[in-house]
DNA sequence: CTGAAAGCGCTTACAG
DNA sequence: CTGAAAGCGCTTACAG
């Protein structure tokens, strides 16, 4: 037999109807006012609990009250890396009573101004802009927001962004993969898909830079840049396509850095069916730390992003703003990456004449 | 020189006061009412675009009026293909001049009453449950929502759902599939990781089942269930986990069909580190048609679960109940998968005894 | 501790 | 075609 279903409630009115108590009342006791004799709290609370009945948001939001969400703007990449970053996010802002609005921004399109106006419609407290395109310090998203006063924290900016951001900090991460690799003898080092022409490629290159020049090694001489051009989708494929271009050259680096673990898997894929073997000729690294690094033959050396970290911060940043005067800066927080070592990685070929015909074979 | 500032304008009396108008007529010439002139709803409209207005969605909502928002929820299932989903569903529901309102499902937890009294708290006029747990016909939160006269559609339902759902037809996909190997002469098949035990495994097996019977051979005698738990996680590595276990056994199989893209190259990975040559000595059948299938040698053989398609019917069919009487039910949809032939599968090896060493090796 | 009033921004009848 | 009224559900001063 079905329980007999409670009258339904859709209103503090009816609510207080229900109980038997006046309408002010209902509603200080939902908002957890002192005022209110705590057994009346205690009923009320047990009542919309039981009766499932969630107070309006509009009606709420409208009188003024906050509303305790949060725009969360992404770029519609098709990584995996996303879906961790939407779960780590919605948790920790669970955690702390707030919900995430979450609006994709389509790739390509006027990127945020349009979703960013309807987090201030939703009366979002807060906005984080995950992977904003063109981090510029004063794109015109970023003027409607503080504008309007709600602050905004950008994850992993497209540019160099002072404040209000979270960054993972690439320079330091590919500084410590050069200084493993140079510290392993290598002096010819390839970068694939990375060169200083799109925005997270500079800090990787400045990384490359800085570990060389402290040892007193310059970059041009160092480091060969193989790019074809920006485009990361079908990246296994990129890889191979980076690989094969480079497999035309007279001399090969002894060691790879990737733009992530799909160009460096399919670079490595590509290297080995010409019959390189890794990493006795040549090293590699990925970056990302993706399920497909653990699986190669060798697995793959690479870095991780450090996600929870990320999102953490991101969180702590963006509430830390909520609590502070409107209009105040936070400088941005840089995140360490994690260098993850495995076995693509190995000191370059000895330099016996005769030893390193491979890489010469083509001059 | 910066443009000068135009009149802060948050309402919709505000803007009015801006054009010397009534509030009365802004608003219905924001809503395009006919009776309002022509020309002052274009000059109203102009002002709205130019001034960046939006009226308040809670002052709309409040008052009764259409939310244009549809519910959206999620399980945190870290793949890619999610990601795809979220995608498509964003750009058609904009083509409708709708807005999904995401909300993630935390993966153990109390799925879904949450949510859906989230979504009707923000008056979503419809609900989408994508991948949907359990998904029986006479779930909570699916009541909740009939209770409400919120209509929803589940997309991929883990359950037996005969309305209001679209379905990847699996036991077509499967039923396809095993008739293509058992034309290529196999009579022996391997399930990597599928059996009746989890709600999406059941079609696949009726539709071996199916394929084999029209056949007037029976499932018991050719297939051989490769399973150890419902884990999905790490998948690579379940794949190679459930291929050691077959290479224990004293007869393999000499065709695989895989749950996933993953398991199966995983799988194919170890048997092809046991010595095994894909496809001479077994074929495999992935399923989802992820990057990675692209990408292995052999390439793999699979399925194409039709995003777009999926998502297409699962909008179309809200939006029919969205017009149709409160409490309308359509029967659910299946949508058919594409089989995708690569390289992994050819004929079984040829039944000469001492030629199927490998195959009974371990006898 | 509780009751009555006001108003957030909007739109839909209802008059003119 | 446009003006004035009412009310969606809520919470915050303001009285008692």
């Amino acid at each position: 037999m079905p329980k007999r279903r409670p009258t339904s409630v859709n209103s503090t009115a009816a609510l207080a109807r229900h109980l038997g108590l006046s309408r002010w009342t209902v509603s200080r006791a939902i908002n957890g006012h002192p005022e209110v004799n705590a057994e009346t709290t205690q009923r009320v609370q047990a009542a919309m609990r039981d009766l499932g009945f969630v107070p309006s948001p509009f009606g709420r939001a409208l009188r003024g009250g906050r509303t305790r969400t949060i725009g969360v703007s992404f770029r519609e990449l098709e990584t995996p890396i996303l879906v961790r970053k939407v779960t780590v996010m919605q948790k920790l802002l669970r955690a702390r009573h707030y919900r995430p609005l979450f609006e994709l921004i389509e790739e390509g399109s006027d990127p945020g101004l349009e979703v960013v106006r309807h987090f201030a419609a939703m009366r979002a407290e807060g906005v984080v802009l995950v992977d904003s395109p063109v981090g510029a310090e004063s794109a015109p998203w970023l003027d409607f927001l503080a504008q309007n006063r709600i602050p905004s924290v950008q994850l992993e900016p497209r540019g160099l962004v002072a404040h209000n951001a979270i960054l993972l900090d690439r320079r330091a991460a590919l500084a410590h993969v050069t200084e493993h690799l140079y510290q392993l003898g290598h002096r010819h080092i390839g970068l694939l898909g990375i060169d200083r022409s799109f925005p997270l490629g500079v800090p990787r290159c400045d990384g490359v830079a800085d570990a060389l020049s402290a040892h007193g090694a310059r970059f041009e001489e160092c480091v060969d840049t193989i790019i074809q051009s920006n485009r990361r989708f079908e990246a296994f494929d990129y890889g191979r396509e980076l690989a094969e271009f480079l497999l035309g050259r007279p001399v090969l680096p002894t060691a790879l850095i990737a733009l992530n673990d799909e160009i460096a898997t399919g670079a490595m894929w590509q290297l080995q069916r010409a019959g390189l073997v890794v990493p006795r000729d040549i090293s590699i690294f990925g970056f990302d730390n993706q399920p497909i690094s653990t699986q190669t033959a060798p697995r793959l050396s690479t870095v991780d992003q450090q996600v929870p970290e990320m999102i953490a911060a991101t969180v702590e940043m963006l509430f830390e703003l909520l609590q502070s005067l409107p209009g105040t800066t936070l400088p941005a927080r840089c995140v360490q990456a994690q260098v993850v070592l495995r076995d693509s990685v190995a000191p370059p070929p000895v330099a016996v004449p005769g030893y390193k015909t491979r890489r010469h074979a083509r001059s």
